[in-house]
DNA sequence: GTAATCAAGTCTCAGATAGAGACCTTGTGC
DNA sequence: GCACAAGGTCTCTATCTGAGACTTGATTAC
């Protein structure tokens, strides 16, 4: 257990995903995989996404949803989505006008692995809370 | 196309997924799936967590893989990953001291699903930029 | 005619958070 | 005793988040 990884590039089975990233041409500041999955791990996109998975919903009723969430932080949110092609938005002409979020094609498409994470949550969640005590106590010796 | 969603609560087919975490007693402000997914999905943790995938690193190789991570982030994001359990820190008694990082049980399960949106990602980049694009035309309307 | 209401936002401001980078600590080589 | 290396911490500023007041434009209420 003395042996100690050398931190050499030419050591590892890969030569890590970044660097193969890197190697394609992508600054890793500039990578568009970063860019999609800050987008789609940000804090809200992912709560709306699963609701809009349960069929359009409008601005209020994403709203009552979604208890704590702010009107600035859900219209951010909406269009960030929106921008990245994820949902549609449709502006009804009634009075006063109704506006409808849905999912596209491509947020239907992303809601496969997404739902794989929240059932890895679901699945582990007893597990993190385990190691999270575990981690307090290490922390009081 | 006039019809609007009424907003009912008994009209969906599933009561949304929030709802059904409520019905299982779940304020949605203190919901684990959530706590957990913020975890998981922030913004540095991901990219900590891949890099790691390749094989245990110590912090300065992190540092390197990462160019664009300050040292306080790194810092941050690793103590909040080995607290939820998905890394392991591990001291080596040399001089100077040496740190190394590894992926827990439990992060490695964690693998797969988060694997799966990388590889959305990888595969929808260019439906992404695609709508970017298009959001950015109707924009200038 | 004026006021209140509703949907779907926008605006402002305070407080929390992220990032840059200087500094710290312990030990070795020169 | 000076510089350097590892693995951080500390401080300061800039950005972002969230609460909630305000907007807009048409409809009904008085």
């Amino acid at each position: 257990m003395t042996r100690l990884p050398a931190g050499n590039p030419a050591a590892g089975p890969r030569p890590s995903r970044l660097a193969e990233w890197q190697a394609m041409g992508f600054a890793p500041q500039a990578c568009p995989i970063r860019t999609i999955l800050d987008q789609v791990a940000a804090k809200w996109t992912v709560l709306i996404l699963l609701e809009l998975h349960d069929g359009p919903k409008r601005f209020n009723a994403l709203l009552r949803a979604l208890p704590d969430i702010s009107r600035r932080m859900l219209t951010q949110g909406l269009r960030d989505l929106e921008q990245n092609g994820l949902l549609r938005r449709t502006v009804f002409d009634t009075r006063p006008p109704a506006v409808e979020y849905a999912l596209t094609a491509l947020g239907e498409s992303l809601m496969g692995p997404l739902l794989g994470l929240v059932d890895w949550a679901t699945t582990h969640r007893e597990a993190v809370f385990a190691a999270q005590r575990q981690y307090q106590d290490s922390q009081s010796d």
